[in-house]
DNA sequence: GCTGGCACTCGATTCTACCGAGTGCCAAGC
DNA sequence: GCTTGGCACTCGGTAGAATCGAGTGCCAGC
């Protein structure tokens, strides 16, 4: 495969100019607008010639004769790769995310919630949020709770602060004692241990203790995988705008609701290293006509979730990179912090029961 | 105002007509139409002249001169009034209807987003569900987990199988042995009672204990409003094929994201006893182009909460109303007898770990 | 090697003619 | 007196022709 940094300065610039120009206006660019473009000093019939080297090369596309030409994926592939350094967020972006950190506060699901709608703000395209997954945290919490009787429900609170259950039905009826015996087990078993790393509890010497242990045990196996497709979607409607066919933002949106195909696409961009996938370069034929954008939450050094940013191909990289990676950042700092300290609530906030009606009301990232 | 019954019952069938014409095919109705129509055994002439009068009245209007009619509003409401039983599904909607409840299992949000799938999957419209409140269910159990120096999380297992957590921000540090002796005075104080109905620990001797007590007792009052505005959106894209405007789509997929707004118009039109609300009924100018069908889902008797289907106003209601009513009625059902037993589990389902990693990755509809 | 000039292309826009579904009205008929 | 068939009329939608203009490819000259 050739290497992309075949191109010369001024083809670079000029693929450059029609990038730029084409994704503020959506409109096929001619040799004209790339001559009068800052950066690029020489005429237009030069620019043409360039052009269409550019075109044989794969960067560019004329919708048809005696149109503009407009950037192919391979076209925007180069561009976004040209930009070294993810750029930056205008200050009044900037101030957003900071005021936004400063003071979101509350429940985790909330908080990431929230942050989805943060990232449709600063971008006006779809956002989405993948939530750490919590293998790694510790068990600060387990608890086996009757809830009928032949049913159970497992509780797991983690130091991170989320809180899992999971119902369990049983064989036959279970004493309340057997079950508080259950949880006092349980409990000793996978305190302060990573959800994955709960060990066995060993024989009690009651079989029925036994049994539950072992289906409660199931159960908190089954939670560790089950975390993965949590995810957090914000700013569809963006996609109507993104998009003038009607049929496309019908199965853009139709994917957006298969939440597993999201989580795995965006797990699957982030494993190849990459930040950006566009076009067809995610395998999802139905999204060819899309560009993901994706940045890593880092929680305390290894990267546990993921934000990204769903629009057009003609996206506007630069922002969208710098967003997500900012917003990247910052959520994990804070999901960072509240894994030491368990630390959720925004530095202002009143030492009380946290996340009064004020704060909750004021969800706006839709799901 | 005048009664809708105020209609002879030519007028009314010609009505009828051309809304189930207007339904189908999205386009103005002509006089031939209605003529042709089964009921109608007058001549062309004749539904003309009645149509005059259906326009003058303000059930139907002309998009413009030689054009068919279409209907107003008020057209759409005399129409929905008019069928007075709900109307039925047809086989194959309730097959899917009983198969999904016989297979359906996992946890209740689960559940409930599942649910809002299933409503689109009939309907072809976007769907909401609004989960049932939980104040009057009992609490099982009542735990402070500490998390940090400062930090604390408060757990409230209820009878219904619903988990709630809330942070609790300490104004100092509280040993862990505090904490315990908090959850076993809140334990006894809540146990069995509604959540919104828990009764004053008294006080303990421990001024920390106590603090902590109240701080607790503070967050689990809150809980019981907090409920309000959870609510599960499905199927978004059906509203993108539904209107043809693009903007149209826009606004109305932006108001669905705002998940307070529409958990207070459903229960707004639910609180007016209203099973329909078309066009500007319901107060919310954006979606004036849009009907909403609520169906009430009665637990034990009160409702507690509700479905809904948000579509364009030419919607086929009959099949909408068939299709809220029996989705809301069997899903009380089953979350009625969950209350009781905690019963979450479909019959077939096996007598181990509930929801294996199978059922978990079947999530069809989007939040 | 760059540039201005020029002929050519072709989508978009405008204009016109026309078709036909549908209406309103009316006189004749049951 | 309601109903009906007939008829003139309206007007949106479609098709075709003419036009426009942004943009291209090519080429000769600087």
């Amino acid at each position: 495969m050739p290497e992309p940094q075949d191109l010369d300065p001024r083809k670079a610039a000029i693929l450059e100019a029609v990038v730029n120009e084409y994704i503020g206006t959506a409109q096929p660019v001619g040799s004209q607008h790339v001559a009068r473009s800052a950066g690029i000093n020489v005429s237009s019939a030069t620019v043409r010639a360039e052009m269409v080297a550019l075109e044989r090369e794969g960067y560019l596309v004329q919708p048809h004769t005696s149109a503009g030409r407009i950037p192919t994926d391979k076209g925007y592939r180069y561009f976004v790769d040209q930009l070294g350094e993810p750029g930056v967020l205008g200050p009044a972006q900037r101030q957003k995310v900071s005021r936004f950190f400063e003071q979101v506060h509350g429940e985790m699901e909330e908080m990431l919630e929230r942050t989805s709608g943060l990232l449709c703000d600063l971008t006006s395209y779809a956002s989405v949020v993948l939530p750490p997954g919590h293998e790694s945290a510790p068990v600060r919490s387990v608890q086996v709770v009757g809830l009928g009787p032949r049913l159970a429900l497992l509780v797991v609170v983690l130091a991170d602060g989320a809180v899992e259950k999971r119902s369990i039905e049983l064989d036959e009826e279970v004493p309340e004692a057997a079950l508080t015996q259950v949880t006092v087990r349980l409990q000793a078993a996978a305190q302060s241990r990573p959800l994955g790393g709960v060990l066995d509890a060993g024989p009690s010497g009651d079989p029925v203790v036994d049994r539950v242990v072992d289906l409660a045990a199931a159960a908190m196996a089954d939670l560790v995988s089950a975390d993965h497709d949590r995810v957090f979607v914000g700013g569809s409607s963006r996609l109507a705008a993104a998009f003038d066919a009607v049929d496309t933002v019908r199965s853009v949106l139709g994917i957006l609701e298969q939440q597993l195909v999201v989580v795995s696409l965006l797990r699957d961009v982030l494993e190849r290293g990459l930040s950006v996938a566009i076009g067809a370069e995610h395998g999802y034929e139905p999204l060819a006509s899309c560009a993901v954008v994706v940045a890593p939450v880092p929680v305390d050094g290894h990267e546990v979730g993921a934000v990204g940013l769903l629009g057009p191909t003609r996206m506007n990289y630069p922002q969208a990179l710098a967003a997500a990676k900012v917003v990247g950042e910052r959520l994990g700092q804070r999901l960072g912090s509240g894994e030491q300290a368990g630390q959720q609530l925004g530095p202002g906030e009143q030492a009380t029961a946290a996340g009064g009606a004020r704060g909750r009301r004021r969800r706006h990232a839709g799901r």
